[in-house]
DNA sequence: TTGACAATAATTGTTAACAATCGTGAACTG
DNA sequence: CAGTTCACGATTGTTAACAATTATTGTCAA
């Protein structure tokens, strides 16, 4: 999610369980949810690499993205509920903090858990799993195609679509997500895809 | 699915092993994924439950397919392409034979995969799978709050649906399936909810 | 130098025994 | 007789050793 394992990169199971201190039994129930979740694959006998979605898994995530998160955003528009206003306007001003701090990955995790919010902002569980895992995906996805450092969510785009609901336009609203939706992918060159490397020292390192 | 385990049933891991003939590690791992689709709910220390949902996630079930199913069917009837055509008009052709036979298990089953196969169509992955979670879940809450034996999918109008489809039209198609969906949501007494009851016995009884 | 082959090392998959937790029922007390 | 407590049985969670498979390295021959 935050970019730090590079697709293909190698989970070996005993190198986790020294880095996350646990035993065997918890590391492969951890792998086996996330290959359920498309995040790692598990190869028999082989173990589990971070997934490596090609350019066709690439565009489903984007199409079903397209699909759910338009209506949503304009549904939610439509009958905000204070509580929900309260969370993401706190959400935004996180991000912005994070901005200002040039904490990277932070950024990229706030910028990701915003889709999420505005899901569970819509108060049904169903669709704020599906958007959670579509979210990770697309974490994936920048990080493979991803051409440039801009790769994480555009300047302020966040904060205008929050502004459309606060001010109860759900046409202004939409339109702002699906441009938002589709700066993204336009950040995105589908044809040389990043280098896949083996580097899990990164999560050891930082440990 | 196939409404063949009432919910709350009790899936003990013993009872399991012997039934299905594999060690306890299997069981284990298709519980975790079972209770990570929301199938099952795995309590701790306390064991394997079928999931038995409430109103509230019922209804979050069905507005989820209203918010999917629609477009994705619409998008479908302007672009069929004969593979699919071809292995719809297929599936068709089971559930009938099926519906002829009074096979009462298999046409809950087919009913529900029609679905998945709308979703198929698409050739879109993500949303293949969140397809096939939705549809089970939805057999769940069929069985939990069905009234009468009508609950499977009424009459034909399935097969309507692949004739809007075929000739083209997105406009009937869409219509179509929210009348389905409709149905199939009005056919449910949300306040009785079944008696949920023990009966694993009848796995054991057909296997 | 390159290719195939074999042996070894490393890693994953499985099994079985052990520990911990929870529900139940009997015994006891007020 | 009601209520509480304790102990037992059953079930789940964990650990560790073992088996099976795969990857790697070294050797030999062409």
């Amino acid at each position: 999610m935050e970019q730090r394992l590079a697709p293909n990169t190698k989970l070996s199971e005993a190198r986790l369980c020294e880095t996350f201190g646990v035993g065997r039994m918890r590391i492969r129930r951890a792998l086996l949810l996330l290959s359920s979740q498309g995040i790692i694959e598990l190869q028999s006998n082989r173990g589990a690499y971070v997934a490596c979605p090609d350019k066709s898994e690439a565009n489903d995530v984007f199409a079903a993205r397209m699909l759910i998160e338009p209506p949503l955003v304009r549904q939610l528009a439509q009958n905000p509920g204070d509580v929900n206003l309260a969370l993401l306007t706190n959400h935004i001003a996180l991000e912005d903090a994070a901005r200002k701090k040039k904490e990277r990955t932070e950024i990229i995790r706030l910028s990701g858990e915003f889709h999420t919010k505005l899901a569970q902002a819509s108060g049904n569980k169903f669709i704020f799993r599906m958007m959670r895992e579509l979210v990770t995906r697309t974490s994936l996805i920048v990080g493979l195609f991803g051409s440039s450092e801009n790769a994480s969510c555009p300047d302020d785009e966040h904060g205008n679509i929050l502004k459309a609901i606060q001010s109860h336009d759900p046409e202004l609203a939409e339109q702002l997500l699906i441009s938002h939706l589709n700066h993204i992918q336009s950040g995105l060159d589908m044809e040389a895809r990043q280098q896949p490397q083996d580097d899990l020292a990164a999560i050891l390192g930082s440990d």
